[in-house]
DNA sequence: TTGAAAGCGCTAACAG
DNA sequence: CTGTTAGCGCTTTCAA
């Protein structure tokens, strides 16, 4: 089947391509009895434009870049879900990247999204080295970047400010008299756990203590749970843990369990990045609904606005708050 | 900036363009000073070929679309992350689609797709409509679907035979003296619990019996735990209880309990698609391990096959396998 | 209101 | 080995 054309399209209705292309564009001088013929013409052939001719004429793609990291983490599905349908709404498609290990990995998308000339990119991805950025920037191309907060003419971001959750949770314990904190490390979300970290170090130095319980898995250990389990059976004990993710916390309730340990009783715990799978858990693990949907669709709004707006968009760092979700894990 | 153009680095090189186009090309025909004398141009200018020229030129793009569920589950981030790895290994890049609530959303996604003149098209998705297909084979795209056995000229696709799967599986109980089977509905998967709900009859039926505990949930209930919760606490009594998801598995778990029901020893109870928090869970949870990344990754080798192959690929039709991974639900 | 023609950036014969 | 040129399919002045 020989791919149909706009000149087919003009042949068939009698009219020339450029009375075609006003059609498919919607130009309001064409004349009805004109649009209706090279409609109909339309029809009867299946044509459908182009895009990467289009993209090629207009200069503009319509399509924006989206960088993930590999894992696919139901918070990272969220995060897309949410970027996509905002993305639908302005037209917008998606090109999706992830990041592997590897060095040049990063190098390789980039070069790859300058090629593909999209109208612009999204980034969620832990370690964002900034360098790879201005790769991107130096092409002139809008960068927004989820969960870290930065911006300059050419990026936006769209977080949550961790340190800050961190922080007054952290002082609410505190002033609870809950002095004993301890934070479980994350390897796969080392910028997180910083945040993390940082968030209850300034806590604890601005109540005149010092922040120690910092729970780093040995690289020996294949498993948080396999370290913790021995942690935990060292009859530690601790006011709360906090954990990054679900199934982290779902370790430390499974090895505290094992070690006699009862939750929330003699230690309480939440974990940072709620999910369903903290419902699920006996008992059910407390934990700050952070919006990660809403950080994907902002983000893509963000871009929007970027990719239209004549002027100088104002607002180009915007934090998302989070709801402490109590469950049966915390008193 | 001014968009820098394969004329750009010609005038630099003081060649013909024809000659840049060889060299990034990387054709052999090109003397080494002078394809030494092109290089050193685009790196001065910081040059990156047009990807979307290209396309227009060659006829093709080299992207990939990609057609999931909304859901964001784990699973599906598998599916995705497997086909992404592949993909990248023969260069191609991925558009992603998903397909969200509302009749014409899938319209709308093969309308944008057959503008985007993708080389091909992977499709996920439990609800599958043939005819949605068509319109695709009928511009020439090429489309692996996943999840559905299916082919023709332009179709190919990759598997796993849940009927089969469960129909094993229910032998065995049978035969062991279990003929208490049930089937927990899931209302996101209809097509996947049909699949399982024939594999069970038709091992009922080979055994001289007739499957009949399929429970369905009603749908004033918000969600299954709800359902089960009610259901258990009528002191229900079943051989084992097979589930779809792991949170669906979970609800049986908890509600189980709250009944006062030991899992194994009361009731079995065993997940389809088996996942990490299976094993978090505590009794942990008996499952298939489905090969869900390698069914992205298969999907996207053979659709390069597809695409590059001057003759039909013959092997459109591949289906993998699963494995049992029993834990502490089942006996 | 419509058509002619000049690009958009690149590839691929075809000549030389 | 390299340059010339004709597209690829569409948009957009500029004239008519």
């Amino acid at each position: 089947m020989k791919r149909i054309t706009i000149y087919d399209v003009a042949k068939e209705a009698d009219v020339s391509l450029a009375t075609v292309s006003r059609v498919i564009n919607g130009s309001e001088v064409v004349r009805e009895d004109t649009r209706v013929k090279v409609q109909e013409a339309i029809e009867k052939l299946g044509y459908k434009p182009n895009a990467i001719a289009q993209g090629l004429a207009l200069q503009k793609t319509t399509t924006i870049a989206l960088i993930v990291p590999e894992a696919s983490y139901f918070y990272t599905g969220q995060i897309i879900n949410g970027l996509i349908d905002v993305a639908k709404i302005y037209k917008y498609n998606i090109m999706l990247h992830t990041t592997t290990e590897g060095i040049s990995e990063m190098n390789d998308i980039i070069e790859n999204i300058i090629k593909s000339r999209v109208d612009g990119v999204v980034i969620f991805n832990d370690k964002l080295n900034k360098d790879e950025l201005k790769q991107l920037t130096n092409y002139q191309i809008p960068i927004v970047v989820i969960g870290n907060k930065m911006s300059d003419d050419t990026v936006g971001s769209v977080y949550v400010d961790y340190a800050k959750l961190v922080y007054d949770y952290a002082m609410k314990c505190i002033k609870a008299g809950k002095t004993d904190l301890a934070l479980v490390e994350d390897r796969k979300n080392p910028a997180m756990i910083k945040q993390l970290k940082d968030g209850l170090e300034r806590a604890f130095a601005d109540s005149g203590m010092k922040f120690e319980n910092y729970i780093a898995i040995p690289k020996e250990y294949r498993s948080s749970y396999l370290f913790l389990k021995e942690y935990m059976s060292g009859n530690i004990h601790h006011d709360v843990i906090i954990t990054y993710r679900d199934s982290q916390a779902m370790a430390v309730l499974n090895t505290a369990k094992e070690a006699g340990l009862s939750i929330p009783d003699d230690m309480e715990l939440v974990c940072i990045l709620d999910s369903k799978y903290n419902a699920m858990a006996r008992p059910q693990i407390s934990g700050f609904k952070i919006p990660d949907y809403d950080l994907g669709a902002v983000a893509m709004r963000l871009l929007t606005k970027m990719l239209t707006e004549e002027n100088e968009v104002m607002d180009k760092e915007i934090e998302l708050s989070y709801i402490f979700t109590p469950r049966k894990s915390t008193k």
